[in-house]
DNA sequence: GTAACTGTTGACAACATAGTCAGTAGATCT
DNA sequence: AGATCTACTGACTATGTTGTCAACAGTTAC
């Protein structure tokens, strides 16, 4: 009986990266930085743990790969959400929608808690936020022109509070949001989640009214 | 040279676990549930390792007694807080403030998202959460009948998703805040997270008139 | 005083984890 | 086919962490 001959699989380097970051996002998502077992992800990825040390170096390299890629997808998408935003009655409460739909998916919205917690600096965020908030401030101003009603300029501070407030609540919602409902006598099914990001979708935009 | 009598300190039970647990809470606020170290504490406390499991059993036991200890309190506190409101013009900015004062001092809010990020179950906060909507549905109603112009009830819906609003952006600005205001071009100051609160204030405020 | 009780400790075991290193084995080029 | 490159691996090391255990030492009761 010969022993079965152990095939050995050799993936460029480029597509091993890859693999083993995909798998690591999945852990850092779950388990945050501090989480993250090499062996684990190698097992994941059927590799042995050296392999990843190979690639990336050190443990806190890979960690660093992964957030940076995971940053930058996350931006992308929520800036591409916001342009998606067509000029309608209640535009806003889509746009919370596909905001909270990018930041919910696959839990990506705990990555930001997990770095705040464990003191880590989320990488070149910089740039990003900033456009959201003159996103959102175009939009508010040039929809105020186009009002039958001319008021008042909104102020770019409250502009940006608002965009706090939207990020703040969107963000903890799809952590604390199941728990927090149940405890205070609903349930915390999706649609109950939905229901109350309508709600904030119509308390936002009666402030957006309102100066 | 006699060598120097190496004196024991010993303390009754219930003062080393008070003791333990004072270092325990402040490193479960710090590095979460996962990150509490056995000998970091001990070395806190000036005691060996082995009298932690002495008095607690395990490290789980012990995390959990923490646990038990600080919800404890922190809704205690919550809720003497809210309790304190005197009927005012702008008390909801200072409920606000006040609960805000409860959830941040030591940095406990930190400890809910700890939870959740961990998957951990929060122990006995069922009745606090509760009565909190409960006390805040009373003044609201209560306001009404004394108010000028006679408004139509504030439905109980309205004021849960007041009350996860509260929690949600209270809890969350204590974490994510300062950084999240640096990112949208103001700074992390406690007076800019204060003008925030202010200004989420005012905005609940104005949704309580609307109806 | 001395005996019982128990808070406290050092030494050790068992396990997990990041990182090192010499060598193995696919893939590619000539 | 052979040489070269490098993705990959097993074995090992160093370190850190929870938990066990027998023995030590304050404190209290008699």
């Amino acid at each position: 009986m010969v022993a079965p001959k152990p095939t050995r699989r050799r993936r460029t380097a480029e597509d091993a990266r890859a693999a083993i970051m995909d798998a690591a996002e999945k852990r850092l998502i779950e388990a945050g930085p501090s989480g993250i077992r090499l062996q684990e992800i190698a097992a994941d990825v059927s590799v042995s743990h050296p392999t990843i040390l190979h690639h990336f170096g050190s443990r806190e390299a890979l960690v660093s790969a992964v957030l940076e890629r995971l940053m930058h997808t996350i931006y992308a998408e929520v800036l591409l959400a916001l342009s998606q935003s067509d000029d309608d009655e209640d535009e806003l409460v889509r746009v919370l929608d596909r905001a909270y739909a990018v930041l919910s998916t696959q839990g990506r919205a705990r990555v930001f808690y997990w770095l705040a917690l464990e003191g880590i600096e989320p990488p070149n965020d910089e740039v990003a936020l900033a456009a959201v908030v003159q996103a959102a401030h175009e939009i508010r101003t040039s929809r105020r022109s186009l009002g039958p009603t001319q008021t008042r300029a909104p102020s770019l501070d409250d502009t940006r509070f608002l965009v706090v407030l939207s990020v703040l609540a969107l963000t903890s919602q799809s952590i604390l949001g199941p728990h927090l409902l149940t405890r205070v006598g609903l349930d915390g099914e999706p649609k109950t989640l939905s229901r109350f990001r309508a709600w904030l979708g119509r308390l936002l935009h009666a402030q957006l009214g309102a100066h």
